[in-house]
RNA sequence: GGGGGUGUAGCUCAAUUGGUUAGAGCGCUGCCCUGUCACGGCAGAGGUUACGGGUUCGAGCCCCGCCACUCCCGCCA
């Protein structure tokens, strides 16, 4: 080891010792007669100190023209700093090393960004960070999020390990599964025209493992979609992979409640309360207008549609009349939206496909009454108004927000509004949520089953090997809609941290999912799934698992919104790794090996 | 595929709304400075205003196109 010490190490009890430290020059203070130089690692920073008097011309002269970022390595004195030029910003500000002799490991070249000021380098162009990502990482906050990573990780494995799980790897060259997310081809060299593809997720090799008798299988697999991408999805990504047999929906929420716990402890030292609340899928619409509520506030919907019906106000009273619903919220403290506000929120309801947004200010007039601000107010009737003030308990400041449409419909736009309205809220200061507080929900109960009209075919709403619930199976073939899946998702703040379900393990009930329901047509089935269909005839133990988002765990503990923050290289959101240059361009003799023709437009190499 | 935002010195930003030589802070270079830790002081270098067109006497600013980054919608069984 070069080192005796790393640099969030010495304390005034090592005062005498001779040390050596290596580290990067984080900063560096030169006051002509005596130069600083704070020397950090990825444990902590050292003030070293250069004293001309002691040291040998050339050293100095080295010392004080070394550029940020250089490499060196310091063999030197530790003592306790004169009395109050003490810094107690840092653990080490008691002390000092004065040094004795200085070997610069590498020159650093003047840096394209400044990574040793946490302000600045937080506001740098991110295109900028991700091109020199080495640089990035350096900064203590981004290790950090690493550090956080690999000990959440490290935790997940010993949780698992303890709870009986074997980690198995399965192969990320798969067989392309045509269904949901765009996968990632890789041509087959050894057979033109053939290819393997990146897989979405374990969903079917982890199922053949329970067919298998692994019984408890987990994986922190590494998942591939190439779909378009979002601050918290990039096309590879990590999941925590469960799967479990013999067990029903209830062994899975204990195993991930003690699994968070174990988590939050580790990454932040916080006892979160186990076990978690739990809402259904209709439930959540009708309170929060979404499957993945944030419940740290409140701003709950409230439905108006018995008290609408046959009203007046057309526009209310026909929505009822045509099966549709009345759904209000009241945002607190927004009467005074402004224009720009209200026209985006009127766009939000328009992007469901709703004609407009309608609204009341609650507000004092020039007279100093309490007045209902709205195009629509007059064509309440007294006991419309009166139930709108009992139920929303509406009070001066009170903005209140309309959706009249079909009931999912209805519950999305308000869902989407409420958020928007809780992030102006906090803008103002007038919504505060503690950093700290962690709202974990289990969503269960949601409908096995979505028809699209375009199709005119069902389609699954989690995957198609989610198991009805027992009792809803009959309705399978008489009455679709109502059937309801044994599937759940993991909901902490508004996040879907993950998912899962019980598993269809009898062939005859997934042939007819497969082929009546989804009319996937059977020869399709076979080729696409034939594999599981077969392994499930030789004695498939019922089995149910999850996946829980690993990047996005970690943005959460860590802070962020972005899960770049927590993944050493991520890409752009057009998929593009600014480091590296990659994708790119390949040399027609890889082309040819692969029997692969471009005809798009060759893009020019630079 | 669609919509919004951004792009000016190495970095973060400004430029009185179309007007002379595009500025500041940090960083960088040189000099001074013995207790700093956002050290301080003096001086200096550094610009194809992303890129390509256009309008205009005149464009960082207006128009068209294009590229990159970013947020959102679609998409993500």
């Amino acid at each position: 080891m070069k080192r005796t010490q790393h640099c969030n190490e010495l304390r005034p009890e090592h005062a005498g010792q001779t040390v050596t430290l290596v580290g990067w020059v984080h900063s560096r203070r030169d006051l002509g007669g005596v130069l600083f130089i704070d020397l950090r690692d990825r444990e902590g920073r050292t003030q070293t100190v250069f004293d001309p008097s002691d040291l040998p011309k050339e050293v100095f002269e080295r010392a004080s023209h070394l550029h940020s970022e250089s490499v060196i390595q310091i063999t030197g004195t530790v003592r306790v700093r004169p009395e109050g030029t003490q810094n107690t910003k840092i653990p080490t500000g008691q002390i000092e090393v004065l040094v004795k002799s200085l070997e610069v490991l590498n020159d650093a070249a003047v840096l394209p960004f400044p990574v040793d000021d946490p302000e600045l380098a937080s506001k740098v162009n991110e295109e900028i960070r991700l091109k020199y990502r080495y640089l990035d990482l350096r900064r203590p906050e981004m290790i950090r999020n690493l550090r956080v990573r690999s000990k959440v990780a490290i935790a997940t494995r010993s949780y698992m390990d303890g709870e009986g799980f074997l980690e198995v790897e399965t192969p990320t060259l798969f067989k392309s599964t045509p269904e949901g997310a765009r996968e990632f081809l890789v041509p087959n060299r050894r057979d033109p025209g053939t290819f393997y593809a990146l897989p979405q997720s374990p969903q079917q090799f982890k199922q053949i493992l329970m067919v298998s008798g692994i019984e408890r299988y987990f994986q922190l697999a590494r998942c591939y979609r190439d779909e378009d991408l979002r601050a918290d999805r990039q096309p590879e990504f990590t999941q925590v992979d469960i799967e479990m047999s013999f067990i029903d929906r209830e062994d899975i929420y204990s195993l991930i409640e003690g699994l968070l716990k174990k988590v939050w402890k580790t990454a932040l030292n916080l006892d979160i309360p186990t076990p978690f609340k739990r809402i259904s899928f209709e439930e959540a619409l009708n309170r929060y207008g979404i499957d993945k509520p944030d419940t740290r506030f409140g701003m709950e919907l409230v439905d108006f549609t018995e008290e609408f019906k046959g009203s007046k106000f057309g526009v209310f009273g026909n929505c009822v009349a045509n099966g549709g619903v009345i759904k209000a919220i009241n945002a607190r403290g927004l009467a005074g939206a402004t224009q720009g506000q209200l026209e985006i929120m009127t766009e939000t309801a328009k992007g469901f496909g709703a004609k407009g947004l309608a609204y009341i200010k609650v507000e004092k007039n020039a007279a100093g009454t309490i007045e209902w601000k709205s195009p629509i107010v007059k064509f309440f009737s007294d006991a419309e108004k009166a139930a709108l003030t009992a139920k929303l308990e509406i009070q001066e400041g009170d903005l209140i927000l309309f959706a009249a449409d079909q009931w999912l419909n209805a519950c999305e736009i308000l869902g989407k509004i409420r958020l928007y309205c809780a992030d102006v809220l906090k803008g103002q200061g007038k919504l505060t949520i503690p950093a700290d507080q962690f709202n974990f929900l289990w969503v269960i109960e949601f409908p096995l089953l979505g028809f699209d009209r375009e199709m005119n075919r069902w389609y699954s709403s989690h995957h198609p090997f989610t198991a009805p619930v027992a009792d809803d199976i009959p309705l399978l073939k008489t009455d679709p809609k109502k059937v309801r899946g044994q599937h759940y998702d993991i909901v902490v703040n508004g996040v879907e941290l993950g998912g899962g379900s019980i598993r269809i393990h009898q062939p005859d009930v997934q042939k007819t999912i497969f082929e009546e329901l989804l009319q996937i047509p059977p020869d399709e089935t076979q080729s696409r799934f034939g594999y599981m269909l077969e392994a499930f005839k030789y004695g498939a133990p019922p089995h149910g698992g999850i996946a829980l988002g690993f990047d996005r765990l970690i943005a959460i503990l860590c802070g962020t919104t972005s899960i770049r923050d927590v993944i050493a290289f991520p890409k752009t959101a057009k998929g593009v790794d600014l480091m590296t240059d990659s994708p790119s361009t390949v040399t027609p003799r890889q082309l040819r090996d692969l029997h692969i023709e471009v005809k798009a437009a060759v893009k020019k190499d630079v």
